[in-house]
RNA sequence: UGGGGCGUGGCCAAGCGGUAAGGCACCGGUUUUUGGAGCCGGUAUUCGGAGGUUCGAAUCCUCCCGCCCCAGCCA
């Protein structure tokens, strides 16, 4: 990963620091990363996978990625899949270690019956709602179950028939025996199995008990040999419990760190509401390009150098925070600034005709293809009589400080001459500007004029008999506020009623440059004065071009305007 | 009125007793064949609040206030 920006130091990277100062694990650094495949991998996943990822690079350790795949049903080979492809496509490498917690089901069967041998899990038999009722509450302790005191015989023995299949779902569960008055839940002896009759997307049903996230979580970490298990901050309280399981089984005391998890301003980062909205057809899927995951990025046309960077910037604290959006919008123009090709595509067209030149003439000019890099050359665009303009950069009353075409102005066609507005006709069904009729400057050719006259106004353009017709998908945020899944509580209302209805246009009609019947996806483009544009990797076919704006350029003009206003 | 965390500019975030980094956003200027990019400059007398310790506190102590998380056989 070469020129990264040097992440600026953060509590991890001195917990880290200070260890393998002091010879702790061996100066030895492994973490992972433990997702659940039970949804699409979003930015804040990213965070998690630079992170684990990065600590590993930078501090000669390794990042395994490992599965939390304890809960069959509502776990999918699809989901196991698209993350392998999302942590890849960011760029990182988990070599061969690719691991399941569920292909540790059977060492974990066997902790779990060490537990009971030393006296420190039992069978309850209570059901759900008793062990609720039992667990008390904020404020007050818990109850020892009735079950509690069984014999470690016929604890064993019930969990080998747990396992067995001998008992219906609900009938037991296996608990570690902690404190019922411990003012952390979490150590009111704690559900470790649980009986589901589910088809595992791994072990079908060669099992029928299943561990939960704290006791899998913790030894999993541990069999790997994790020196620090980096999560979010909600499981702080789930440490000591974590700690408990190493200790009292006298394992390898991996080490658990909480970091803030990442919130990102304009969308939701939840995966059960972003699922929400895959089902409910709200959006085309989990890669619809308007969606916080990272397929969903990629096919907006983000690329994963912009997103390390965007992790890098956001830092890692404890803080509850919320990053603008803007911020990741900028680690993308600041990427596709320095890579992104060059090319002329009019997204709502209106015709000039330049009356001065000769009919069924065309000449090529040059085009650079990127004022950032000088090796990326040069490509010819073909000019000719009757070309298309942007209809926003013609005004038939410019307002101050506009300086496009209007009645009797000068602009220069990029790359190409000098025109001047001579006449323009108008729709009269639409009220709209039909076509636009100007003169050019010979002289001018390649955009400079021998009498270095200025012309303040640029516009890029497509001549009509080359132009590609293509549909461009314009996004904007998926929400109408930057925190909507506050508002919707704040104001009682449904979390859809801030979905943004503009968040996705589509323009048909729009007319692009020939070049562009090159474009393949993954590339990545800007239109000039637009934006980044990027081909659909779903709707875009040969013959039948889709591009999806990425992001928008900065554009000084509507901020100007939007102030005159 | 249980426990665990967190409070530094609009948004992130360094800072670890020696007198407030950096980024984004914003505002100026400059430059420009993208009103893009670039470049230069500006923006916290102050670190949730109040006391205290100290020659000196965002950093240490005390109290107060605010926000987040926890009562799944989810992760």
């Amino acid at each position: 990963m070469n020129g990264e920006r040097e992440a600026t130091t953060n509590f991890i990277r001195e917990i880290i620091t200070a260890d393998i100062k002091s010879g702790k694990n061996g100066g030895r650094v492994q973490t992972r990363f433990p997702p659940e495949p039970n949804g699409y991998l979003h930015i804040g996943h990213a965070k998690s996978i630079c992170l684990n990822f990065g600590l590993a690079r930078d501090f000669n350790g390794l990042c395994n990625l490992r599965f939390d795949d304890t809960n069959p049903i509502r776990e999918d080979e699809e989901f196991v899949e698209s993350i392998q492809a999302d942590v890849r496509w960011l760029g990182f490498d988990w070599n061969d270690r690719l691991y399941y917690a569920s292909d540790y089901f059977e060492r974990l069967y066997d902790c779990a019956g060490e537990l009971i041998r030393r006296g420190l899990a039992y069978v309850d038999s209570l059901n759900a709602e008793e062990i609720r009722a039992y667990r008390g509450t904020l404020t007050e302790p818990g109850r020892e179950s009735p079950y509690r005191d069984r014999g470690v015989d016929e604890n064993l023995d019930l969990f080998r028939r747990m396992r067995a299949g001998e008992f219906s779902e609900g009938a037991h569960v296996l608990r570690a025996r902690i404190d019922m008055k411990s003012p952390n839940l979490n150590m009111r002896d704690p559900t470790l199995y649980r009986i589901k009759y589910a088809q595992h997307h791994r072990t079908g049903t060669d099992w029928c008990i299943f561990p939960m996230y704290d006791f899998a979580h913790s030894l999993s970490d541990s069999f790997e040999k994790i020196t620090h298990s980096i999560c979010t901050l909600e499981f702080e309280d789930h440490r000591p419990l974590y700690d408990w399981f190493l200790e009292k089984l006298e394992m390898f005391p991996s080490r658990q760190i909480e970091f803030a998890r990442l919130n990102l301003s304009y969308t939701i980062m939840s995966k059960r509401l972003l699922q929400g909205l895959v089902a409910s057809g709200r959006v085309s899927g989990w890669d619809d390009p308007r969606m916080p995951t990272i397929a969903g990025m990629r096919r907006r046309g983000y690329s994963p150098e912009a997103i390390r960077d965007f992790a890098d910037r956001i830092g890692v604290a404890k803080r509850d925070s919320t990053v603008d959006l803007a911020l990741l919008e900028h680690c993308l123009r600041e990427d596709l600034n320095q890579r992104a090709l060059r090319f002329m595509a009019v997204l709502d067209p209106v015709k000039v005709v330049i009356t001065n030149y000769p009919e069924n003439q065309v000449e090529m000019l040059e085009a650079v293809n990127n004022p950032e890099d000088d090796a990326a050359g040069t490509r010819q665009v073909p000019f000719s009589r009757e070309i298309y303009i942007e209809r926003e950069d013609f005004r038939v009353d410019p307002p101050k400080k506009y300086f496009r075409l209007s009645p009797g102005s000068e602009i220069r066609l990029k790359h190409a001459y000098y025109i001047r507005c001579v006449d323009f006709f108008m729709d009269e069904a639409t009220g709209r500007v039909k076509e636009i009729h100007c003169t050019y400057d010979p002289e001018s050719r390649g955009g400079w004029s021998p009498d270095n006259r200025k012309v303040k106004g640029t516009s890029h353009w497509v001549s009509v008999q080359h132009a590609l017709d293509a549909q461009v998908c314009l996004f904007d945020t998926l929400f109408t506020d930057p925190d909507p899944q506050a508002r919707a509580a704040a104001e009682e209302k449904e979390l859809y009623d801030f979905l943004n209805p503009e968040s996705r246009k589509v323009l048909t009609g729009c007319k692009v440059e020939p070049a562009l019947k090159e474009a393949v996806p993954g590339e990545y483009y800007q239109f000039l004065r637009q934006g980044y544009f990027c081909l659909d990797s779903v709707e875009s076919h040969p013959g039948n071009l889709v591009f999806n704006r990425s992001v928008t350029l900065r554009d000084t003009w509507a901020r100007i305007e939007n102030k005159l206003k």
